[in-house]
Parts: structure tokens; C-alpha cells; sequence
DNA sequence: TTGACATAGTGTTTATCAAACACTATCCTT
DNA sequence: AAGGATAGTGTTTGATAAACACTATGTCAA
């Protein structure tokens, strides 16, 4: 796309990408996408998806661009992180990267598929990261940061979850990113008090035990302040 | 610096800004920074001071070096708000802006002096703002979104004092910004119990009433996360 | 000098929210 | 029918926030 030396400036204007940080909740741990580098810099270490942002494309537009192309999934939740723009952070040229973070549940996932930029994809979980490429270890702590904070103070943790759940399974998402166990009792009072969840009337059943009443989200799709 | 057409890309590399959004507090209200612009487009309109990032600048010092240049302060609060990209913000062409905002104590502002880029520089109230020159209405509120919700669960009220202030005097900070009268005993046991001011031992005497006794922060140029 | 006035400074009670804590219910399997 | 596994349910206690009114100390003017 484009030729070579087609665009020329007095200044030398610096290249702008997106990186997300794809958050995913998989076998009780909070695991997150990372691709194998192709390429130079970094040929062969692993890193978060990205790329360059299009000349006419919103960078909102380009982030879920890049998570559709990653993961195959679409509609959920992406939200701006923080911009990084040292001078230093790509060895070759300067490269500011506007980071974002999404939250997929796991069971919307497709097989996943090494995309053009990339030699392999996984999912790595936070506890056994491999080091990074480029400043991408500081997106991710910043990103861990906020997600952790806002699972306080907005209905962020619904994005984890799938349609239907039970309220075991929406407790364990907040023990798992909390890293610490919660009273059930008291978990289900606060988050019922909360008003964002309903009964769909089902229930679940699986294995030897009790089934579960299923619950689904009010307000799919949104994400709001509570407290 | 540098020729014409000295850098070539096969992609047309969008240009990057910072704008500032700088809050101070003069005369019981909540004001902000606006200049007046020079040139083209949006000649004659008020907006938001801000300029290119230089090539081998970090985006922090850029925001630094435009807040120097318009209040001629140095060291006070600034933090990275949003970045703001959308194709069409800027009707020529494509220009990506990273949005900070400071905190300014009116002590501290030197005379304004318009900078090379306006014909003008003003403090505007936030009640009474004019229409401001491409999305900066948009950044505003951003701004001021966060600048309320961080008074609630940081100590960044604190950057709004000068280095000795009375209790009536951080109050009537928390009110203006929140527009609502606080309870006097509350606000004092509240803000003491936060264990971020000291007393100085001094007082000031100012009109025909008792004096305040002063405070100074603890840790001053910190902005802490509280509760 | 004394009384009026203006702002500084100070405690207690009540309501609300968060934390600690243990047993019963339902289904499956053997 | 008994044992095992997870679901589901209330009460008590402590901590934090909210409501609320009077005294203290200075200045100024009569």
C-alpha cells in the first residue's frame, strides 16, 4: 500500500501504532495474547499485538482492527491505556504507541491463528510471562494497574463473562484478578445490591451437586461506575 | 530545522501534538488557560495551548516545555489525559494530539505573556468558556471529568495550594471544584485523618477575625492515592 | 472598654456500609 | 439410603460517613 517516498515532510513526524493488551480469564488464571516476532526488532521475542495506525483510521478503529485480526472477535470491550512516546522506546526510528487493553471471554475465542506479523501466538498467563519486547513489560503493568482498579469501581468484570453464568463463576473472576479469596456470602449480597445482574430463570446443572441459577448482565455492552 | 522534504515515508507518518488543559484556582472559581490562535485554522478562536512534539522528545517534556512557555511555571502537577485521533479533528490534515492536564496554584503564575503561536492568552472561568477551536471542548470535559473524580480518591487538591494554607482555604478548594458546600467539622476530621498535612506552628492574621492556624503538605509534589 | 462582627475551631450522635462468620439445600453417585 | 460435592442463605459487629450548633479569638468602631 502506498510507494515508497510518497510522503515527504520538513520534520521528520514520528509513526504512530496501537498495542493492545488482550486480557482473557482461562483455566482459574488471568492469562493475556502475545505474538511471536517475525521480525526485526526483536525478531523472535514475544511482544503485544499491533501495527501501525492507517492514515484515515480512527485509533480506536485501528486497536479493534488489531484485536479482530489477532483473535477473530468483535464487540467487546476495549478501552484506551495510556500512550508511550519515549524517543528511545524502538531502537531504529521513533514510534509512538497509543496502548489500549480489551477483556474477552474465553469462550468467544476462535482457534487462534498467527497473523501476518507474527511466527506464533499464545496465551501467556500473567504469573509466567516471558520477557518482552520493546517497553511492552510497562503497557502490561500499567494495563494490570488499571484493569485491578476498575474491577473496584465499574462493572468491568461482566466483560469476562458470557452470556449466561452463575454467580460462582462471576466470584471466582474477581478472585483470580484480585489474587485473593472473597466471602461468598457477602459477594453475592454486594453484587446483587448492585442491581447490574438478573436471574434468567435457568439453571445449571454439572456434576454430582446442586444445580446453579443462571444469571445475565442488564446492561450487556456497558460499562459503569458504581459505588 | 532540517530542509524541505528531508524525511520520506511510503506512509504520510500523522503529526503529533500535546495540548494542555491547565486548571488553576483565582478569585473563588475554577479557571482554565486559553489562547487565542495566530494563524489558520481556527485563526482569531480561543483554544487550547499546545504545539508539535520535537523529534527527540519524550511527550512528557513536550506538554513540560508548552506549560514553561505559556505560565512560565515549572514543577507542578501534570499528567497524561487521553489521546485524542480521530481523522478529522483537524480540518488539514491528519494530526494525533496527547492530551495533558496541570494543576497550577495562582500564587505561583507569573504574568501571561502570549507565546509565539497566539495574539492572546486568558484565564477563562469554566462556567463561562467561549467556543473553543477544533475537539479541545471535548479534551476539556475529559479533563474535567478527571480532575473531579481524582479529587475524590487522591490527594491532588494539595497542587492546588500554594506551600502554606489555612483549612478554610483547601475546603473552599474541594467546594469549588465539587460546587457544593461541605460540612466544616466533617471536611477538617476527614482531611486531618488522611495524615497528608501538618501543621506549621504558624498562623495568619487577616481581617477583623481570629487567625488560621497554617498547614503545609507533607509531602509536597506527591500526589498520593488515598482510601 | 466594651460590644458588635467576622471567621476559626471544636464533639457527639446516628445512619450506612463493610466484614466476619456456619449451616442447610439440592443434586448425583454408589 | 448414605456420602459427597457445590449452591444458597442471615445475623452480628465494627468502621466509616453524615448530620448537626456552639464557643474562641481577633478587629473595629462607638
Amino acid at each position: 500500500m502506498g510507494k515508497l517516498a510518497e510522503h515527504c515532510y520538513p520534520h521528520p513526524n514520528p509513526a504512530v501504532t496501537t498495542d493492545i493488551v488482550i486480557f482473557t480469564i482461562r483455566e482459574e488464571k488471568l492469562e493475556l495474547l502475545l505474538i511471536k516476532r517475525k521480525h526485526d526488532p526483536f525478531k523472535g521475542a514475544w511482544g503485544l499485538p499491533g501495527g501501525f495506525v492507517n492514515p484515515d483510521e480512527d485509533l480506536d478503529a485501528c486497536a479493534k482492527r488489531e484485536l479482530a485480526e489477532e483473535t477473530g472477535v468483535k464487540g467487546v470491550y476495549l478501552e484506551q491505556l495510556y500512550t508511550f512516546g519515549n524517543p528511545k522506546r524502538d531502537p531504529r526510528e521513533r514510534i509512538i504507541s497509543v496502548a489500549y487493553y480489551a477483556l474477552v471471554p474465553a469462550e468467544r475465542i476462535s482457534t487462534l491463528r498467527a497473523a501476518s506479523d507474527a511466527v506464533d501466538v499464545a496465551w501467556y498467563s500473567l504469573d509466567k510471562l516471558p520477557s518482552l519486547a520493546f517497553d511492552h513489560r510497562q503497557i502490561v503493568n500499567k494495563a494490570l494497574d488499571r484493569l485491578i482498579s476498575k474491577l473496584e469501581y465499574s462493572t468491568i468484570a461482566l466483560r469476562f463473562m458470557p452470556e449466561k453464568f452463575s454467580l460462582t463463576e462471576l466470584q471466582a473472576v474477581y478472585e483470580i484478578i484480585r489474587g485473593e479469596a472473597l466471602d461468598k456470602r457477602n459477594f453475592r449480597k454486594w453484587v446483587i445490591s448492585l442491581g447490574r445482574i438478573e436471574e434468567t430463570g435457568e439453571e445449571r446443572r454439572e456434576g454430582n451437586h446442586r444445580p446453579a441459577k443462571l444469571y445475565r448482565a442488564k446492561f450487556p455492552g456497558k460499562v459503569e461506575i458504581i459505588k
